[in-house]
RNA sequence: GGCAGCGUAGCUCAGUGGUAGAGCAGGGGAAUCAUAAUCCCUUGGUCGGGGGUUCAAAUCCCUCCGCUGCUACCA
C-alpha cells in the first residue's frame, strides 16, 4: 500500500505567522494529512522552523538575544501555536538541528566531489556599523531613476525598477542607517544549476498533468529565462558551517544559504522524528531508494516558495546522484490579502495565528481559510466576509443541524436512538444523494482541490437540514410515532456521518459532534461505504448527548471592534 | 522594463468551444424541531474594452486597460 509523505513549507523563525502563511502551507498540509490518516493510509506529516538567514539574526538582535536562544524560544512558541491550531505534525523540527547539519553537509560534500559546486568571488555590501555583509535589500538609498529616497538595493518600490546596491545614491544600511558601507569581495560556493536544465525540464514536464497551473508556469518561467548558477553560501555567523574539506580552504567561516539547507530539513526533520522516537533508520525508508518506492510525496507551499521547490531543491537532489525522493504532487497557494492590502508582519497589519486564537477557536479559522483558500488566484480577507461565513455555514447550517436533531431526540425520545419505524423513499433518496456527494468530497480532497471539497462538505451539511425539513418528525410525532422515529434515527445517523466527514477540516468540533453519538477515536476514520449501511449503523436504544452550542455567532459589534483593533481599511 | 497569474451577478468564487453557474446578500413563501437557526421559490451578469478565427467564443488568437506577484543576495 502507498505511504503518504507530506511536508509543509517551513515557517520562518522571525515571529508568529499570519493567516496568509497558515493558509498557504501548514493548514492545507494538515487537512490533507488528516484526510489520509482517516482513510487509513500510513501518513507522515513533517514540518519545522526555518531558522537561518539574515532576518533571523536581525530579529534576535532586536529582541536583545543571541540567535540560538532567540530561535529556541521562537521555535517553542510556533510549535505551541501550531498545536493549538490542531496542526497534526508527526514532527515539528528545526532547520538548526544536528540532523539537518549532517545532511546538509553530506549533500554539499557529495555535490563538491561530483563537481557540481565551484568557488566564485562575488562583490557584496559590507556595513561597518553592523560588522556584517548586508543582503541587497538591506541596503537603502535614493533611486537613480525616480529619486525615491527609500529605494532598496534590490528594487525600487516606487518605480519598481530592479536595482543593484551600487546603483543607489547615498547608500546606507537599512538596519542602522549608517552610511559607512563598502563593497567587499567574498568567495562563495555556487551550485551549477545550469548543468541540470534538461534533466529538470524533463522532470517538470512529467508532472504536466498533476501539478497546478500556477506551479508549472512558475517553474517553466525559471527554465525559460535560463537557469543561472546559484550562490549557496553566505557570510553569516548563524547557520550550517561549510565543512573544511569543501572549497579548497577558501570558505572558512562561511555558512550555507538558508535556501540550501531549508528544504533538506524536510529530510532532516524526518530524521529528528526517527531519533526522537527511537525509530532508527525509519526516516530513510521515507526518503531513500528502494525502501521509499511505495512513498507518495506531497509538498504544500505559498507561491513565493515554488522556485525553491521546483528548481533549487530538485537540482540539489539530482546533482547528488543519490536516489532521494523527489516531490510527486506539489500544491502551491496564492496569497490572501487583508482588506485589500497585504498581510504585513513588519507593519503588524492583518491577523496572526496567536491573536486569531484569542478571538475564536481554531476551527472557525480553519473552516473559513480552507473554504476560501487562494487556490486559483489571490483571495481577500475581510471581517464581514469572515463573520458571514462563520455565522451561516458553521453556526446556522452545521451547528444548528446537530443542535435541532439532538435536542428533539432528548425531548421526545428520552435521548436515545429510536428503533421504531423503517426507512422509506425519503431516506432512500437521501442515501443516493449522499453516496454521490461523499464520493465527490473524497475525490476533491484526494485531488487537493480544497475549495471544491469544502463546498461539497457544506452541501452535505445542507442535505441534513433539507432531509429534516422533508422528514418533519416534529409533525409526524403527533400522529405516526414510528414514522417520526425513523426520521430521528436517520437524523442521528447523519450527525454521526458529519462527525466523520468534518474531522479533517474542523477536528475539534467534529470530535464534539462525534461524541454526541459515541466516544471518538484519536483519528476519526473515513465513513464506511455504502451510505445505506453507514446511515443505518446506530443501534436502537443507544444514548446520545446533545452537545453545547458548537459555534457561537460573530456579532456585528465584534466585527467593528476587530476591524479597529487589527488596522483594517479604516484609513484616515 | 521583462515574465507570470488574475479580471464572470452587489460580494466571494466555479465554469477552457455548444442555449451563462454556486454560495452569500436582496425579494416572496412554507415550517415551528432548533443557536430567529431551517427549507422552498425568486430578482440579478452585453463574462475588463476593442478586434479576429469559427456554424458556434467567458473559453482559441491579436491588442489595449486594470489588479497582484516574481525578477535569482528577504525568505
Amino acid at each position: 500500500m502507498t505511504r503518504i509523505l507530506i511536508t509543509s513549507a517551513l515557517p520562518y523563525i522571525n515571529g508568529v505567522k499570519h493567516l496568509g502563511n497558515l493558509v498557504g502551507s501548514m493548514l492545507p498540509a494538515d487537512v490533507y494529512a488528516r484526510f489520509r490518516r482517516a482513510r487509513g493510509d500510513e501518513t507522515l506529516f513533517i514540518c519545522a522552523t526555518d531558522e537561518h538567514g539574515t532576518p533571523a539574526e536581525l530579529a534576535a538582535l532586536e529582541a536583545g538575544q543571541d540567535v540560538a536562544t532567540y530561535c529556541r524560544e521562537q521555535h517553542a512558541i510556533q510549535k505551541e501555536i501550531g498545536k493549538r491550531f490542531a496542526l497534526s505534525w508527526d514532527f515539528f523540527g528545526r532547520s538548526s538541528s544536528v540532523q539537518n547539519r549532517e545532511l546538509t553537509q553530506h549533500f554539499a560534500r557529495v555535490l563538491w566531489k561530483r563537481g557540481h559546486l565551484d568557488v566564485r568571488t562575488t562583490k557584496q555590501v559590507y556595513s561597518h556599523a553592523e560588522k556584517r555583509f548586508l543582503p541587497d535589500r538591506y541596503v537603502i538609498g535614493s533611486c537613480p531613476y525616480c529619486g525615491y529616497e527609500r529605494a532598496r538595493g534590490d528594487q525600487c518600490e516606487n518605480c519598481t525598477r530592479v536595482l543593484d546596491p551600487t546603483d543607489l545614491i547615498d547608500p546606507r544600511s537599512a538596519v542602522s542607517g549608517s552610511g559607512e558601507i563598502e563593497i567587499r569581495e567574498s568567495a562563495h560556493l555556487f551550485l551549477k544549476q545550469s548543468e541540470f536544465v534538461e534533466q529538470l525540464r524533463a522532470w517538470i514536464e512529467s508532472h504536466e498533468n498533476d501539478w497546478p497551473n500556477l506551479v508549472l508556469s512558475i517553474a517553466r518561467k525559471w527554465l525559460d529565462e535560463g537557469l543561472k548558477d546559484r550562490g549557496i553560501t553566505r557570510d553569516l555567523e548563524w547557520g550550517i558551517p561549510v565543512p573544511d574539506d569543501i572549497g579548497d580552504g577558501k570558505l572558512k567561516g562561511k555558512v550555507f544559504y538558508v535556501w540550501f539547507d531549508a528544504p533538506i530539513e524536510y529530510i532532516g526533520a524526518t530524521k529528528e522524528w526517527a531519533d526522537a522516537g527511537g525509530k532508527g533508520d525509519a526516516w530513510r525508508g521515507w526518503w531513500y531508494g528502494e525502501a521509499a518506492k511505495d512513498v507518495r510525496y506531497y509538498e504544500f507551499m505559498g507561491k513565493d516558495n515554488i522556485p525553491f521547490h521546483t528548481v533549487g531543491f530538485p537540482v540539489t537532489i539530482m546533482a547528488s546522484g543519490e536516489p532521494w525522493k523527489l516531490v510527486d504532487r506539489l500544491k502551491g497557494a496564492n496569497y490572501i490579502n487583508y482588506d485589500g492590502g497585504k498581510f504585513s508582519t513588519s507593519q503588524k497589519r492583518g491577523v496572526f495565528m496567536d491573536t486569531a486564537l484569542e478571538l475564536l477557536p481554531a476551527d472557525y479559522w480553519r473552516y473559513y481559510l480552507m473554504a476560501n483558500m487562494p487556490e486559483s488566484s489571490d483571495s481577500n480577507f475581510t471581517w464581514e466576509h469572515f463573520a458571514g461565513v462563520v455565522n451561516k455555514d458553521l453556526a446556522d447550517v452545521l451547528g444548528n443541524f446537530v443542535n435541532r436533531i439532538t435536542k428533539f431526540t432528548a425531548a421526545r425520545f428520552e435521548g436515545c436512538v429510536p428503533g421504531e419505524g423503517s426507512y422509506g423513499a425519503e431516506e432512500t433518496g437521501l442515501i443516493v444523494e449522499l453516496d454521490h456527494r461523499v464520493a465527490q468530497y473524497s475525490a476533491h480532497l484526494e485531488q487537493i482541490e480544497f475549495r471544491k471539497a469544502l463546498a461539497e462538505l457544506r452541501a452535505i451539511w445542507v442535505a441534513g437540514n433539507e432531509y429534516l425539513t422533508r422528514a418533519a418528525p416534529w409533525t409526524h410525532i403527533k400522529s405516526d410515532r414510528a414514522k417520526a422515529a425513523a426520521g430521528v434515527r436517520m437524523g442521528l445517523n447523519l450527525v454521526h456521518l458529519l462527525g466523520h466527514l468534518s474531522w479533517p477540516v474542523i477536528p475539534t468540533a467534529a470530535r464534539a459532534i462525534h461524541e454526541a453519538i459515541q466516544p471518538a477515536p484519536k483519528v476519526i476514520p473515513w465513513p464506511g461505504e455504502p451510505m445505506a449501511e453507514f446511515l443505518d449503523a446506530l443501534e436502537a436504544g443507544q444514548q446520545i448527548h446533545a452537545p453545547d452550542v458548537l459555534f457561537a455567532k460573530v456579532t456585528d459589534e465584534q466585527v467593528v471592534e476587530w476591524k479597529v483593533r487589527f488596522g483594517g481599511e479604516t484609513k484616515p
